[in-house]
DNA sequence: CTGGGGAAGGGGCCC
DNA sequence: TGGGCCCCTTCCCCA
């Protein structure tokens, strides 16, 4: 994971987009007709949060979901303006600067004004290296956030350059990247510039600095209508040395690296920045006076706080739009100061009731092909297909773009709605920037639907912005890294493991040796199911299982057993029952011995032991007869709970003679007898402990003797098995002997 | 209720 | 690269 963030860190800003998994695309603000409901606070997606002070500003953004390392917000909304029609006492502080790839100043974006500028606004800037979880990158004319790792449920998004982003704006590398960098002994010769403590270097005659610098300067509780503090942009302007005055608050404050405390303040424009927001006729021309936040009705920050009427207007909105989404109960499930868009965040959340490794993000809704628009803001008709609309305009053939979500993961859908677009781009079908797969064809010859994908590489929307400024990735400013296969960037992490390349799934961090089966498993989380039956409509993720699927319908059962000529549609089915006339049980039960043809029977006959087991591990599965028996699994043998001691494989092993004694008459005589429960599991620890030291270890009968419940308690107390130690052992089909 | 058998879906590996 | 194949899993039904 470490090597991963310091590979990431490398990247160049077109290597972002070039690789990121998921976009995840602001609320569409045209669908809220909400007048008082600034934009910066609409657009949020709905995966983020924003976190108030008592005086209900926003102060920070955080992240409602596990997000996955490689998404990407944005792009930063805010005015913009060129270098011409900037007006002269603009407030900077929110500046950003969009650079041409010659780095030269295209023009600035202004998110100062919430009424016309995103959530981004809100993102805080951090100089401390762990926290970071974002990257800001300007990808064709726009800037983008990309997470640099995952992140958490409720930890705060915290942006930073990326090192190109930097140096364009000579500013000193900070963050996760410098930290690594001066780690590994990497100095990129433009990156060096100003690390060190002092007057920055004049800039190319460029305008002031739109800078994450500035807003660290400050606490984010002086932030609005905040005068005292001013940055003196025109000096950075003419190139000179920027004012300390930033510096020696920062200073003040003591919160701060050395570095950051010394830094100017004039590289310093984020959102939360000091400085002059608000301040009436001072810097702000009348415009933008008037969307000073100070103007702005203050947004209840906790959805459950005082009703007052934009709060209510806000529910109307909101619910409106999700017709699903509760609207803000007075009794919610969550504490202050969480400002959520939308509802609540149900005790059922989704993601709560999926295991860990499931998706980490809830099934994308409709994936966007390129030259598609997502439907935006439409509630869905049908939780299990989404048709989606052409980008042209022309209808959706119903056997053309349809995508159907994995099963059983209805639930999740209704509270994704298509707004959260997650766009995919890694799956072949679908769009990716920088790459053309070209027009694919697939066609069933099961008989199921054929249709067309049109993949055209996608333009990315800052080009189509700025037709002028058009950005060629291909100069050597976005080039991506050497090292990658052919001229063709590839989009997927790759990784060395001896020797062989493996292309790793950046959302479950599954690792392949071929691409091409990447892509296809990329479809488990991206829910895209490309192959449809055209008979019943239903959508596999593989071509092989809508051919298997199609036997249903035709009742073809290709595979036959030879001793009893019944027929299978499936080899698997048939060796399934092939096991019956060899007598094959592979599936053996632990406890009693019990031996099973088919894993779920085994499966199903062990919650009969679960049963007789009160003594449940609160850390792990585990369950036992005897309180000892848990008392001593938790004495460090739990391989869930803090302070484990030993390999898994070990645990795994110890827990197994856990299990066997918990299970034995010794372990009943031993509770009969009224032991100590202080020092009962002492006594096991040390009984099990000479068991493993004397390696007596033999051989249980594995026969198939009666599996009546009480059978176990003429099983031998110990010797153990000798299993290999995984816990999951028993469940492995045992090897015929 | 429990054991047992089959149908079908889904993921991954290999050629 | 993707189709074929294998394995695993879940669901359902029946005795
Ligand atoms: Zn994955
Ligand atoms: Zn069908
Ligand atoms: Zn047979
Ligand atoms: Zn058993």
């Amino acid at each position: 994971m470490r090597g991963e963030l310091r590979a990431m860190l490398q990247w160049r800003e077109a290597d972002f987009q070039e690789r990121c998994t998921y976009i995840v695309k602001d609320q569409p603000c045209e669908m809220l007709a909400c007048p008082n409901f600034p934009r910066a606070q609409a657009s949020l997606p709905r995966n983020l949060a924003f976190q108030c002070n008592s005086s209900h500003k926003v102060v920070a953004v955080l992240s409602r979901e596990y997000i996955p390392s490689g998404t990407r917000f944005g792009p930063l909304v805010g005015e913009v303006y060129t270098k011409e029609n900037v007006p002269k006492n603009a407030d900077r502080k929110h500046f950003w600067r969009i650079y041409t790839p010659g780095g030269e100043l295209h023009h600035f974006v202004d998110a100062r004004d919430p009424r016309r500028s995103n959530w981004m606004r809100y993102v805080n800037p951090t100089p401390d290296a762990p926290a970071q979880n974002l990257v800001a990158c300007q990808n064709g004319l726009e800037i983008y956030f990309y997470t640099l790792k995952p992140i958490v449920t409720g930890a705060e998004l915290l942006v930073w350059y990326n090192h190109e982003f930097a140096e364009r704006l000579q500013c000193p590398l900070l963050g996760v990247l410098a930290e690594e960098l001066e780690h590994d002994g990497i100095r990129k010769s433009t990156a060096e510039a100003p690390t060190t403590p002092g007057p920055q270097p004049p800039q190319r005659g460029s305008v002031a600095n739109p800078n994450l610098t500035a807003k660290l300067t400050k606490n984010k509780e002086e932030e609005e209508g905040d005068e005292d503090e001013s940055v003196d942009v025109e000096a950075l302007d003419r190139g000179l040395p920027p004012s300390p005055a930033g510096c020696r608050r920062a200073a003040l404050r003591g919160q701060l690296p050395q570095e950051v405390k010394q830094w100017p303040t004039g590289l310093s424009p984020f959102p939360n920045a000091p400085g002059k927001e608000g301040a009436p006729g001072k810097s702000s021309p009348p415009r933008q006076r008037a969307a000073s936040p100070r103007n702005q009705p203050v947004l209840n920050c906790c959805p459950y706080g005082p009703t007052t009427s934009l709060c209510k207007e806000l529910q109307r909105c909101l619910s409106s739009l999700y017709p699903s989404c509760p609207l803000y109960s007075p009794t919610g499930h969550l504490s202050q100061p969480y400002l959520y868009a939308c509802g609540t965040i149900p005790a059922h959340y989704p993601r709560f009731a999926l295991p860990p490794h499931a998706v980490p993000f809830l099934p994308a809704p409709p994936l966007s092909r390129v030259g598609e628009v997502p439907l935006l803001g439409l509630p869905l008709q049908d939780p299990q297909v989404y048709a989606r609309a052409r980008g042209d305009g022309t209808s959706p053939s119903p056997g053309l773009y349809t995508t159907v979500l994995p099963h059983g993961k209805q639930e999740a859908h209704e509270l994704w709605k298509p707004q959260d677009v997650l766009i995919s781009l890694q799956s072949g079908t679908f769009s990716f920037p920088g790459l053309d797969y070209g027009p694919k064809q697939y066609s069933s010859p099961a008989g199921g639907t054929s249709y067309t994908s049109e993949v055209q590489q996608q333009k990315s929307t800052s080009l189509l912005a700025h037709p002028l400024e058009a950005i060629n990735l291909s100069t050597p400013k976005f080039c991506p890294p050497a090292g990658r296969l052919g001229t063709t960037p590839v989009p997927y992490p790759l990784k060395k493991q001896n020797g062989k390349i493996k292309y790793e799934c950046n959302i479950c961090a599954k690792s392949f040796g071929q691409l091409s089966n990447l892509k296809v498993h990329l479809r488990v989380h991206s829910g895209e199911r490309p192959f449809q039956c055209h008979i019943c409509k239903k959508c596999f993720t593989q071509l092989a299982h809508l051919q298997k699927h199609h036997l249903v319908h035709t009742g073809e059962k290709p595979h036959e057993c030879l001793v009893c000529h019944k027929r299978f549609s499936s080899t698997s089915n048939l060796k399934t029952h092939l096991r019956l006339h060899s007598g094959e049980r592979p599936y053996q039960c632990r406890l009693c011995r019990c031996r099973f043809t088919q894993y779920v029977h085994l499966k199903l006959h062990k919650r009969l032991h679960e049963r007789q087991r009160p003594h449940r591990c609160p850390s792990c599965p585990k369950t036992y007869i005897h309180p000892f028996s848990l008392a001593l699994h938790r004495r460090g043998y739990c391989p869930l709970a803090p302070g484990a001691a030993g390999a898994p494989a070990q645990l795994g092993h110890f827990n197994a003679m856990i299990d066997h004694f918990d299970f034995s008459l010794d372990a009943e005589r031993l509770e009969g007898e009224g032991a100590d429960p202080a020092r009962a599991p002492g006594l096991l620890e040390n009984l099990i402990l000479r068991e493993l030291e004397t390696g007596r270890r033999g051989q249980l009968p594995r026969d198939k003797g009666p599996c009546s419940p009480g059978a176990h308690k003429q099983l031998p107390l110990l010797p153990l098995p000798h299993y290999s130690v995984s816990v999951k052992q028993e469940d492995f089909p045992l090897q015929p002997a």
